[in-house]
DNA sequence: CGTTACACCTGAGGGC
DNA sequence: TGCCCTCAGGTGTAAC
């Protein structure tokens, strides 16, 4: 759990890599200002953390396709260094920063320092002073845990673009990503290649009541970790154990034996079961 | 505005 | 061993 061990530590110290990609704001001005500060609150937009420090300012997080955020005292086989190394391990057995990690934050209370790894960059970083917005945030839609069913439906009953890419939408429903697109449209019996305005009320209704269900299921189980994806403890999520279709290409469908098919969709890599979903 | 293609970045794995 | 290809939990932007 990262809220109870964050919320109301101070940040005693800040270790930042190079500037590159990841950074939005310069790693040296974020080694500049967050030192000393108390993290007041934590939550989620969609997919980004937003920490609010006791001097007003936030600290926003996105963990993008490899971002990992973990506390050093983990330790966990995901956390492989360059080549499938295991990482070098300090004093007590923490974790040691190498070039994939972007962002190490030395916390009072928190027991570990709490460390931001990412191998592609496509994660985020960035400081807002205080008051200041972030387009990013801006634009987010209503959360996907609590979707309803007539919002999604008037979206997607004007639109041909796909059902699927309707859900990874992040002004439509943030939070959606990927993997529990796939899962959700599976739940729900629709193709992921339908196009959104031929998408039934009675199928929307699935397809949010697939949504919530199966985005609450994977915060039960600790999310999904299939490639770099590791809980704030270092283990490992369950929801990967759970997939019906997504990765599950030429396995048979766990409902009806079908071998479950792969094809892109919206330039994504997307799963389905041909009889169970149309 | 809606839709699509592509770029960003790094590493793993497969074929030859 | 090396080279070249494809693939990967996301999102911002350009072009039609």
């Amino acid at each position: 759990m990262l809220l109870p061990r964050l919320v109301g530590s101070r940040i005693t110290r800040v270790h930042c890599g190079p500037p590159s990609y990841f950074f939005l704001t310069p790693p040296q001005r974020i080694g500049q200002e967050l030192p000393g500060q108390r993290v007041d609150t934590m939550e989620r937009r969609g997919k980004y953390l937003l920490l609010s420090l006791s001097n007003r300012a936030s600290l926003l997080l996105h963990l993008g396709m490899t971002g990992q955020l973990f506390f050093a005292d983990a330790a966990s086989p995901r956390l492989m260094t360059a080549r499938n190394q295991a990482p070098a391990r300090g004093k007590h057995g923490l974790f040691v920063p190498d070039s994939h990690t972007h962002l190490v934050l030395g916390l009072s209370t928190a027991g570990a320092d709490l460390v931001f790894r990412d191998v592609r960059k496509f994660g985020k970083v960035r400081l807002l002073a205080a008051g200041q917005s972030d387009p990013r945030l801006d634009k987010l839609g209503p959360d996907a845990l609590s979707v309803e069913t007539g919002p999604l439906q008037a979206a997607g009953s004007k639109r041909t673009t796909p059902i699927k890419t309707l859900l990874l939408d992040q002004r439509v429903l943030a939070g959606v990503g990927n993997i529990y697109a796939d899962e959700a449209l599976f739940h729900a019996g629709v193709r992921p290649g339908r196009a959104a305005n031929r998408v039934s009320g009675k199928e929307y209704h699935r397809v949010a009541a697939a949504v919530r269900r199966v985005l609450a299921r994977s915060i039960e189980t600790g999310g999904s970790s299939i490639s770099d994806y590791v809980r704030p403890s270092g283990a490992d999520g369950g929801y990967q154990n759970e997939r019906r279709v997504y990765a599950r290409q030429g396995e048979p469908c766990s409902a009806c034996g079908t071998a479950i098919r792969r094809i892109v969709v919206g330039q994504r890599s997307s799963h389905f079961c041909p009889t169970c979903q149309r």
